[in-house]
DNA sequence: AAAATAGTGTCTGTAAGACATTATCTA
DNA sequence: TAGATAATGTCTTACAGACACTATTTT
């Protein structure tokens, strides 16, 4: 009987897309009828915020997790680096604003896919006029484009690691905080979904895959047992047939990326 | 070699808290130098945007995982339900709205413990003059005040799975999907968190633990295998030396809330 | 005593860690 | 050939599922 229940919370949820009153007057009504201070937002009166998006992009260059950012062209701050992101149109998605504040600076299309919503940061009280909240969202790519260490418009991709290095680049505002929480969701989404996949260019070798894990843990995997249990999930990756010889060594098959399975149990990164 | 990568990085993702510049001069620069549009948002131009938060506040009643719904008391939609909420207030944390419309409605006071960010909802569109999002929190509580069935202000609670039924209330505007994804969100914590302590009063038997994760996941769960994995994990959960005889039976032994931790392994739910 | 619930012990299966062995390439 | 990397096999350990059995209460 507890089954039925998920049943018709999902179809719920699925539910209340249609046409439907204005969010704002739902606002209004809630905080209404309690101790919120003066009710509802008239069209005058009501409290103003505005609303950006900020992407971690990550990907893989020369074995080691790294993001994109985006030098600042403009006083204050003029020369420091920052997240990719821009405010959100009035009537554009959220995700379709971070998809776009990425294109603008890599001109890679970053699908659906691997685009998620991280969590809202931004606590209030900096500008004195308007208050400004960021949706931070982290997306994975196969491709550092430009491949080698280089530039792209104004951006350019950092070692996760250099960036708070002396010599790295110092993050603007509380991109840093941003950056880390980005850095452990990619890191517990590995445990639980073929994220990795969309790290690494296809087709791939199992070695491949792994050094993707090893690098985004920073840790060493012992091949054989990774190999196991990649294999022992459908879906995850599906062989080619092919095979490929880097430099020297026994050739590896080549896989592609699966149709896209939750990993049960996880592939849960070492203690 | 993996194994030096690991600690460049870690050391990397803890830093960047320092003294920062005001938050809306980040989006306005990073807006600036790319093809975003008109670049910037001046006092006069800039986009604007109401934020409100709304809470899914999760107890169990009876054995039932329910949540708190408030009644609309103004048109359009009077006498529909909705999840409370409120206008985050201009200098006001998101997480500080969200403990203020829980506590407006119930007289409970959710600690920070069990309050989390789920999700920014809402897509555009839906008001000509203004863009509404709102940010979805999920909450626990181990009180269903009042304790019956009954209604607290112009609130009350609800079964999650009467919510969808016919007899139910018909959430309004998108809060069906909210709640379905806190229900998610809650199901997958309680496989790696003690989240599940939160939802039932100190003392308790391991059987009223077990029973909470059955009625979250809408599954039977091993006694004995639970008992195992629960007493295996140092900080989950400590003994009172205390028993306690509900009706028949061998009393069953109490326990308190650990000093939390991560269950590692996960205590998954079954397939 | 019977019924009910709590707690213990143990067997089994699955899967991960460790590591030896074999395979196949380049220099 | 040596050296390197990929792939396979196997032993062991950790832990969860299943379930029998014991313990302690109320009626």
């Amino acid at each position: 009987m507890a089954k039925d229940r998920k049943k018709s919370a999902k179809k719920d949820a699925a539910r209340a897309k249609g046409p439907r009153p204005p969010k704002g007057a739902s606002a209004t009504r809630l905080t209404a009828g309690a101790a919120d201070g003066p009710g509802g937002f008239g069209a005058g009166d009501r409290p103003s915020v505005v609303v950006t998006v900020d992407v971690v992009l990550l990907a893989l260059r020369e074995g080691a997790l790294s993001v994109l950012l985006v030098q600042r062209g403009r006083e204050p701050g003029l020369g420091s680096w920052a997240l990719p992101g821009t405010v959100v149109d009035g009537d554009e998605k959220l995700a379709r604003a971070a998809a776009r504040a990425v294109a603008a600076r890599t001109g890679v299309s970053v699908g659906r896919r691997h685009l998620r919503q991280l969590a809202v940061f931004g606590d209030p009280g900096r500008d004195p006029r308007t208050r400004v909240l960021t949706v931070g969202f982290v997306a994975v790519t196969d491709r550092a484009t430009p491949p080698a260490g280089g530039t792209v418009a104004n951006g350019r991709w950092w070692g996760v690691g250099e960036v708070a290095t002396k010599k790295g680049p110092g993050l603007a505002f509380d991109h840093g905080d941003i950056l880390a929480a980005a850095v452990e969701r990619v890191r517990s989404d590995l445990e639980a979904t073929d994220l990795a996949t969309g790290l690494i260019e296809e087709p791939f070798t199992l070695g491949d895959l792994r050094r993707a894990y090893e690098a985004v843990w920073s840790t060493a995997l012992e091949p054989a047992n990774f190999r196991r249990k990649v294999l022992a999930t459908p879906g995850f990756v599906e062989p080619t047939g092919g095979r490929r010889t880097v430099t020297t060594g026994r050739p590896a098959e080549l896989y592609v990326r699966g149709t896209g399975v939750p990993l049960r149990p996880p592939l849960l990164r070492p203690s």
